[in-house]
RNA sequence: GGGCUCAUAGCUCAGUUGGUUAGAGCGUUACAUUGACAUUGUAAAGGUCAGAGGUUCGACUCCUCUUGGGCCCACCA
């Protein structure tokens, strides 16, 4: 054995050794307990980043209960990640001066297609050089054929028992991206604007009513003036209607109690067509109103026509202020819809798209919660789950891309009427199928029940529901309340027993890693200077279940030298094999030294075990490391190499050998290679876990 | 506006159901080391555990409040 232990001539070649072996397939326990985690599948499309690296957790658990013989399955997948995929090739695109108008449909859904496939192994070499021991043979893709025909199923089923409906509603959509969105993927930002006071003259008897609003451009679509009916100043205008100020029509005076008293004049203007409060409260009241504004972010019709909302703007405000309409204009800080992606302001416009109604799906999945039947590590992240499924909207799955999986819907030309259909194009008549695709949480939603149903037959029976999901706490609400709710819809089952939800990976500041910032660590890189155990190992200690942490080097390459202490461990007993000795530890040994490692070591497997059962996964490796080095090597070592004998020797080789196991779900790579290397077997990873009596 | 979370050594953070001298990594200082390992070892310096109350025989750990960060949710137009 070398001095110093090389990563890099050691990692690929195991790898390759365990796949080839077929260590990761559940069959090589074929008897054991099932158990099983879907990965959460990444995007085919991108590489990995550090959040995927926060995968080890599962490993860790995946390598554990194989060990301890159970029939362990980690499923490996990709996500076609329709909008985000999209917005990257779009991007593409634009460098050569096209888009994605220069191409029909089905020429650029090919393009976007060859685009993925060609990137999609990019993603999962890099699963495999962090050692994850995902079982190759059973990878899904959100847009096999198999999968694409469950999530038609689904949509069907949804629809044939009235939880999808088509509806023409305010929808959040982003105009320079072309889609609209699910209330999910709209965000809010502080943002400076003007709050401009208008006067609205009343129709007979002289006299206006000033109403603030920050978008007078949307002034020519509005239906009518609110006011809360508690409101005293604006008690005697029931019945009263007052002027458009831009087309002078004639607007009701409405009374409705979620008019803010305290904000502006008390005085809300109702614009159906561009406000998701105003449509709520037009609903109310029997208004109707429409979009003034069109896809493209211009104003549709009429004096401002061709402007883009934000010139319209000014211009109104211009033309208001010449005629005298504005009393005042106050500056104001408020919290503005943008596109999560683009970063642009949202649009709410009226559009017809297909809705999931989400209240009775929610209903289960939070009995399913309080029963304790999904429990949620670490407990706290469990109120953000439940808040989110008390408070559920309906789910807007439409989306005007091509990218992703066309929704089986058909409208009849003649009679304009919708046909849902499991994919097949209905016959009789002259049919066309809606152009939008799902949302990709939808199909995602689907995951664990869609990806066991299509590897392998017996397996949805054998390992669904699964045991954990563990993802990031950022896509709680995203993708794990949706899936609970999917699963238990479609399977009548929960997905999964145990979600475990890691912390983000932040850079080496602490600071949010983004691309426009440029401080992004890529974690490929990281393992290629520092080794892929010195990575997993590094983001479990020191950091508790579901906390953020920064990816700072030192704690790399503490990691680093971590596994070469380990290695010199290896080295010592190797140099101090003693050869044809029985290896049989004595029940007693006379030695207290002897006696109390044998203890300790036990002790730590028990720990250990205990550690990893809760969860507590950097307890578990602060717990191994504290032991392995500061007490086996600086101090066991230490006193046994002035002593060594048979009985020694012995002790020394089981107590290493137990470590070497405890470490092998942080470590795999190295555990392994010392293993072999000391001729303790074929593989570590076919070892039983220690137990401790 | 609501919720969550953090404030512990110079820096980055652990501290699991409250219990004797509060820990780790990095950094700093001194020494050691051709002998498993300098990607090492031994030792040392360094903390009023944000502040103020309270519960308790005992609190970094539980409760309340204050101050200052971070995150998430939310239709003040």
């Amino acid at each position: 054995m070398d001095k110093i232990y090389s990563h890099k001539e050691t990692e690929d070649r195991i790898y390759k050794f365990w796949e080839e072996k077929g260590f990761f397939k559940p069959e090589v326990n074929p008897k054991g307990k099932p158990y099983s985690i879907i990965l959460p599948p990444p995007n085919a499309n991108a590489p990995l980043h550090f959040g995927h690296a926060m995968y080890v957790i599962e490993d860790i658990l995946i390598r554990y209960r194989r060990m301890k013989g159970d029939s362990a399955l980690w499923l490996p997948g990709a996500d076609h990640a329709g909008f985000e995929t999209q917005f990257v090739f779009e991007k593409n695109l634009q460098k050569t001066g096209k888009s994605r108008f220069d191409y029909d449909r089905d020429t650029l859904y090919k393009m976007i297609w060859d685009f993925v496939q060609s990137n999609r192994p990019i993603m999962e070499n890099q699963l495999k050089k962090l050692g994850f021991s995902l079982d190759w043979s059973r990878k899904k893709f959100t847009l096999d054929p198999d999968i694409i025909s469950i999530v038609y199923k689904t949509f069907k089923k949804l629809h044939d028992d009235g939880l999808v409906y088509r509806g023409y509603r305010l929808v959040n959509y982003c105009t320079f991206d072309g889609t609209s969105f699910s209330d999910l993927e709209v965000i809010h930002k502080e943002k400076e604007s003007s709050l401009y006071f208008v006067k609205y003259f009343f129709e007979k008897g002289g006299g206006n009513i000033s109403v603030a609003t920050t978008r007078p451009e949307t002034i020519i679509a509005d239906v009518a003036v609110a006011v809360n009916p508690k409101d005293k100043r604006y008690k005697d205008l029931k019945g009263k209607n007052v002027i458009n100020p831009i087309t002078n029509e004639r607007l009701p005076i409405i009374f409705d109690s979620s008019v803010d008293m305290e904000f502006g004049t008390g005085a809300l203007k109702i614009t159906p067509g561009h406000d998701p409060k105003d449509f709520e409260i037009a609903q109310r009241n029997n208004l109707k109103g429409e979009s003034l504004i069109g896809f493209d972010g211009k104003i549709k019709e009429g004096k401002y026509k061709g402007l883009y909302a934000k010139q319209a703007r000014e211009k109104v405000a211009e033309d208001l202020e010449k005629e005298g309409l504005i009393e005042k204009i106050e500056k104001i800080i408020h919290q503005a819809p943008v596109c999560y992606k683009c970063q642009n302001i949202i649009e709410p416009l009226l559009m017809e798209q297909w809705f999931v109604k989400m209240e009775p799906l929610a209903k289960p999945a939070m009995e399913a919660l309080k029963k304790g039947e999904i429990k949620i590590s670490p407990k706290r992240l469990e109120k953000v789950l439940s808040d989110f499924l008390e408070n559920i909207r309906d789910w807007n799955i439409s989306r005007q891309i091509v990218w992703g999986i066309r929704i089986p819907a058909f409208k009849n030309k003649k009679t304009g009427g919708w046909v849902v259909t499991e994919g097949e194009a209905p016959t009789g008549g002259d049919w066309e199928q809606d152009t939008d695709t799902f949302d990709t949480w939808f199909s995602s939603s689907q995951w664990p029940f869609a990806t066991l149903q299509t590897t392998k037959p017996d397996d949805f029976e054998r390992f669904y529901p699964t045991d954990v999901m563990e993802t990031g706490y950022d896509i709680l609400r995203w993708w794990v309340a949706r899936m609970i709710m999917m699963g238990l819809y479609k399977t009548g089952k929960i997905p999964f027993r145990d979600v475990v939800l890691h912390g983000m990976v932040n850079d080496p500041k602490g600071l949010k890693m983004s691309k426009s910032k440029g401080n992004v660590v890529d974690p490929l890189e990281i393992v290629n200077e520092y080794g892929a155990d010195a990575l997993r190992f590094a983001l479990i200690f020191g950091t508790g279940l579901g906390n953020d942490q920064a990816a700072s080097l030192p704690k790399f390459q503490n990691a680093r030298n971590f596994a070469n202490k380990l290695w010199n461990m290896a080295r010592f007993i190797e140099m101090n094999r003693i050869q044809n000795s029985k290896l049989k530890i004595q029940n007693s040994p006379k030695n207290k030294v002897d006696k109390d490692i044998i203890n300790k070591v036990q002790n730590l497997v028990k720990d250990v075990t205990k550690d990893l059962d809760n969860y507590n996964f950097n307890f578990a490796a602060e717990k191994v490391y504290e032991f392995a080095w500061h007490e086996f090597a600086d101090k066991y070592i230490e006193d046994v190499k002035k002593r060594i004998d048979s009985n020694s020797y012995a002790v020394l080789e089981s107590s290493y050998l137990a470590i070497l196991k405890l470490l092998h779900p942080f470590m795999p790579f190295i555990t392994e290679e010392i293993y072999q290397k000391l001729n303790l077997g074929e593989s570590i990873m076919v070892e039983k876990w220690p137990s401790a009596k």
